[in-house]
DNA sequence: CCAATGTATGAATGTTCGCTCATATATTCA
DNA sequence: TGAATATATGAGCGAACATTCATACATTGG
């Protein structure tokens, strides 16, 4: 085996390299975890489990202004956590999917295990 | 079924209310999704799935200064995402446990999900 | 012990982010 | 139609963040 010296352990670095995912498929990836990120957005998450609600209850639960659920609702729609229904002049937020449930449950379990 | 009004229904919200995860865990967890939410860590992490790396070969895959590599490193390492295994003046940094894998994955499936 | 190598970290900087405030849009009701 | 309610959004501000640069710390070899 090769010493390390001040030269790169290239055949490593280019093994690796070629199972890196593309820089596009990082950044998504980054863009969806930024989504939870935040310990609101998080609260929002945890709320919504339970199931839908609307932005006005949805504010209450967290204690939050109104604007400011608005904006963070904006985030996660944007990147497909949460999905709307309108009736009325309510609009009701529920989980996209049961993907990102199973997402939740393994942050939790990660910082539980501690 | 009561109408909505003005005033909130106090019953869903204290319900949900009573399900919310704690704003201490919020925030935990909210840090530990931030591990991941930024690309160069993503790219580490990816990285790391292949196996143990040292930073200088960490840095040469990610076309990343050194200096930047180990900065992200030690966000990584402080939010137990990765461990450290020090050999003469390399420092080998592997992922922390299966979990993380995990995690990873299943973030991989709500973006290639879309 | 001294120089070289691998890693870590503090300061500085440009950028991003979450909240508030003000305001706009949409829907219902009188 | 006009007032009230529910939601959305733009501007602005202070805080947090990712990178670079310079430098410090640690380990090995001569």
């Amino acid at each position: 085996m090769e010493p390390k010296g001040t030269t790169i352990d290239e055949q490593a670095v280019n093994r690796v390299r070629a199972g890196l995912i593309d820089a596009l498929t990082a950044t998504r990836l980054a863009e969806a975890f930024a989504a939870l990120s935040d310990p609101t957005r998080v609260l929002i998450i945890s709320a919504l489990l339970e199931g839908e609600l609307c932005v006005f209850d949805l504010a209450a639960v967290l204690g939050l202004s109104q604007s400011a659920t608005s904006h963070q609702l904006r985030i996660l729609r944007h990147l497909n956590l949460v999905r709307t229904r309108k009736e009325g002049r309510l609009v009701y937020y529920a989980l996209d999917d049961e993907h990102i449930r199973d997402l939740f449950q393994r942050g939790l379990e990660h910082v539980r295990h501690r």
